[in-house]
DNA sequence: CTGAAAGCGCTTACAG
DNA sequence: CTGAAAGCGCTTACAG
């Protein structure tokens, strides 16, 4: 019986590569090639035909309609896909079953290392890697997690997402990141987009945003890590708490030692409970000394610099200005530090700016911003760690885990001794 | 015969609830439920058992467990799954073949709508979404793009991502971000990672880097997009090409206007594409208004602002400084401004800086830094779109296709004119 | 327009 | 230790 191979365009332009690739040397000794939809040529032949074909359907249904015409033709599958090469194939060609193919590649100590030599010799030969998609759909595992962080575009997070990143792709995990913008609409989507890729676990890194929303996936007991999560314990759920008393004091009793007396702090946004727990702090820092608490001295902004402008702006329109001001982020500080530049307010010397989280450009802010440091790099690894360790464990912790994050002050240069310098080059006058 | 149904977690709270979904009226009506792990109690009952199972590995082999301590147990598989609801499983309820609901849930117009109405009903009524996985497998398209970028925490990248992954949401697209951080180790087993995945496309935003090793992904007619690729067009190979010569000739002259006659440029790592361009563009510039051009003033950085302070420091060393420097990127820019704070060299009223990309965070900078806009959300939005024309595109347009991204200088105040103030001060001595 | 059935490329319990 | 075979949850060409 002569043979005709009939290809995808892949091999149109070396058909002798598909032949040795795909036939046997017996078989490929009478192939012909026969090119892409070339209907006359297999149709004036009229012989018995071996088929090629790929796995796109499209393909597929070209080479059904060609069976229809020519129903002679004998149609054998010799791969099912030409372009992608399979376990199966693997197998012909190594001589053993796909079941040991399998087992090979994934490592599991029961093959026989000579099968296993075979094995790897054909699959660096023909540079093949195994479908993620048919692996997930077999073994039901898939291997993702979900990362909802609020904004990449927020300095903050995209160190988080980096490191989870990093740690993930060691672990064999890949992500789906998802930013939501503070949008219950994205939201909603990125957690059905999770929920359809049957992710093994969500690290949700919006700093308690919109966490109602998440029920969907609670539900489903996919585990969860949250940061300041709020609400009663859960299996297979796990919070990261911050501490922030611990950053947020030292940088309060820094400003008091540099003989601050009247220290404002701008929030977050209140609905943020992140946001609330770092005010709560200040407070807490302020009575610790024994400090007044002027009230007015706490202004809300946003998280942005320009909320942090604006929140500094009616500080400013205040009776009684304040000399230092702390800041529940670094951007917050960042839209001070501008809103100062504009008034010709000098930081220092004028004002103490502290901000919060120490993202990578607080260092090169000028002057340089001291600020509390919050590990991106640890948060991201808490939050991985939370959700391997539910992934893995059998019976779930039914109170969940709660994980500690701390916070340290970070001392550069926007902060001074409260009118010492202003004194001086009054002196000087 | 009595039933004993073996269940997993999810339905031990209401166990009748799994009867009713799924065992048939005549069997639930003999059913008793046997909860997980309960070995002890169908132990003792020594009847035919009939079990439920889920999909989970580690349930069927707990299911298997038992089986072979109850030879006598009888072994009906009723269900594959009891905590992921599948289209079989709709299908039931609804009445219809899966075929239909398969075709109902991708809105195809040939379902009647009679019958659609009542597989939404069902879909709607139990919560139930598709399985992406088996979706990519049965119809052979991932539906998932790449994205690589140099590095996530420079922040010119986040807003790409951002965009990117906006605009792919929007197109029923996943996708897969990488960043490199410039790492040969890392780049390899992301394209490894994103062959596994089967990705429709991959956009490659890394400037003009390591792209030998996006050989595989072209051999095997994967989509790809590229800023500033260099080398001979390729079928499904886009390049966006970036126009820095407009941008960049605003800068110069804005500065020459300004009387600046010793520009420096410091570039970014001249193993990068995009850090060759932009400093030709930078040359052909002066060249262009027939500035004398002192070698000395071109200097290497690394676009990060550690290599910006570095070269700055090396221009400085020189007998003749520069008066205005012009950055390959903002980052670099916010060395140099770093680098001037501590040298206590004013910006603007010493030197003029000048940055590139537009980075978010370069109106915030002290002073707000001039610098040439590159649109990443435009970048983002070009990038998607070559893609997704590849993966349309029938017959791919052999020769590629390009795109151009135009630049355009943002004035802020990072620039005064040469010698003004300095000129001024000088009399008021 | 609809359903029965084959197929996607893997994994894995079972029986040698 | 290995292979034959069933299964994962979808899609889709084919035949009504």
């Amino acid at each position: 019986m002569q043979v005709i191979v009939y290809s995808h365009s892949a091999y149109l332009s070396d058909p002798q590569m598909l032949v040795k690739n795909f036939l046997t040397p017996a078989w490929a000794a009478r192939a012909q090639i026969a090119g892409l939809l070339q209907k006359n040529r297999l149709d004036a032949l009229k012989m018995p035909v071996l088929f090629v074909c790929e796995a796109s359907n499209r393909l597929l249904s070209r080479r059904q309609k060609i069976r229809r015409e020519w129903p002679s033709a004998e149609r054998t599958r010799v791969s099912a896909s030409a372009s992608t090469m399979n376990i199966r194939e693997i197998a012909r060609r190594a001589k053993v079953s796909t079941a040991t193919v399998s087992r090979t590649i994934n490592r599991m100590p029961t093959v026989h290392p000579h099968l296993a030599k075979r094995v790897w010799k054909v699959v660096e030969e023909l540079g093949y890697f195994p479908n993620t998609q048919a692996r997930m759909l077999g073994s039901g595992r898939s291997r993702i997690f979900g990362l909802i962080v609020s904004e990449i575009t927020n300095p903050f997070f995209p160190e988080i997402v980096h490191v989870f990143e990093e740690i993930a792709v060691q672990h064999g995990y890949e992500i789906l990141m998802t930013s939501t913008v503070h949008d219950r609409e994205r939201m909603k989507t990125a957690i059905r987009r999770l929920l359809e890729h049957r992710v093994e676990g969500v690290a949700v890194m919006t700093f308690g945003m919109e966490e109602a929303l998440l029920e969907d996936l609670k539900v489903r007991n996919v585990p969860l890590v949250f940061v300041d999560a709020v609400g009663p314990p859960r299996p297979r759920v796990s919070n990261i708490r911050i501490d922030y008393l611990r950053g947020i004091r030292q940088a309060v009793q820094h400003l008091a030692a540099l003989r601050h007396e009247r220290i404002a702090f701008i929030t977050g946004p209140l609905t943020l409970k992140s946001a609330v727990a770092r005010k709560d702090a200040f407070i807490e820092s302020t009575k610790e000394i024994g400090m007044a608490l002027d009230r007015q001295l706490i202004m809300e902004g946003d998280h942005t610099p320009k909320g942090g402008e604006q929140a500094f702006a009616k500080l400013l329109a205040l009776p009684l200005r304040p000399t230092a001001v702390l800041c529940s982020n670094d951007m917050t500080a960042i839209g001070v530090m501008h809103k100062s530049y504009v008034e010709k307010i000098a930081v220092p010397r004028d004002l103490s700016v502290i901000g919060f989280d120490n993202i990578r450009f607080s260092e090169y802010i000028l002057p340089p911003l001291s600020t509390i440091q919050m590990s991106q790099a640890e948060l991201a690894r808490l939050a991985f760690q939370a959700l391997l360790n539910d992934v893995k464990r059998e019976t779930p912790n039914p109170h969940g885990t709660e994980y500690i994050l701390k916070t340290n002050f970070v001392l550069r240069e926007s902060t001074a001794m409260n009118g010492h310098k202003a004194l001086r080059s009054t002196r000087a006058l």
